[in-house]
DNA sequence: ATTTAACTAGTAATTATTGCTAATAGAAAC
DNA sequence: GTTTCTATTAGCAATAATTACTAGTTAAAT
């Protein structure tokens, strides 16, 4: 038997998903609405986050929901590091490869089993520094 | 001049943080709105939410408000990282000194100037491995 | 082309958290 | 100890992000 549900491609669903993709700035669904509304007027913003959360199972998006009140999107679904400025508050990526030995290293020493790993960075970024 | 705000340590503020310190279970603000209630019956939930910004300001504790609708709090204010298990969604110290050595990469590689950091690893304790 | 269940728009409901206000109570000064 | 001052509280109303519900729609398999 097969019982993975049959995802379709809306053309909400993909307009979501372009929009996600072209952009580096982390939105908030409420940002990604107003984008798409320009597409098409009468989509509900209930549409936006359903096909978020689809996309994010689905792991072709990920979501940001660390230490704040909403959560922020991100149409690149790799594991990379995000930079949280304190003064103007943007989210930025880093270009940093990922440290892989980080989950090797809990394995060793300790007894939990780690898969994956999440690191925000907090601080000031380049034009704020 | 001295603007520093006179916290004062009120018995609901006490409670709410020996009831945080004594505990390793990241609880919720409602976890503890419960287990507060026990001592000052007539304690409200906006009292418990208000000391837990004010304490957390303060760094007595800290937020952890990764990847939930919720928030969990954390009686110890030192950086240290969580271990997130998958089956049973526990949230766990990890024994594992600061890499404070993280910081210092990301300011050697980037333009960014990083000042902390926070780290959360996924997987599998040792009872659900 | 027909069929079917995943999906949508619109709206109501939920849930964690914050805001408001009159009354209370730490703690500093007397 | 008493007075004074203002941070804090209880109780409740208000917010804001997100999810649930429902009748109608549509992607895509047959």
């Amino acid at each position: 038997m097969n019982n993975k549900p049959k995802t379709r491609m809306t053309k909400q669903r993909k307009a979501i998903l372009r929009v996600l993709k072209n952009t580096t700035i982390h939105p908030t669904a409420d940002w990604i609405y107003e984008q798409v509304k320009k597409e098409i007027p009468n989509i509900s913003l209930g549409t936006i986050y359903r096909n978020l959360n689809v996309l994010a199972k689905n792991k072709d998006i990920m979501v940001l929901d660390y230490g704040s009140t909403y959560s922020r999107y991100d149409g690149n679904p790799e594991n990379h590091y995000h930079f949280h400025c304190k003064k103007c508050e943007q989210v930025f990526d880093l270009e940093l490869p990922c440290f892989h030995d980080l989950n090797e290293k809990v394995n060793e020493d300790t007894n939990f089993k780690a898969e994956n790993h999440r690191l925000e960075f907090y601080g000031f970024c380049p034009d704020c520094r």
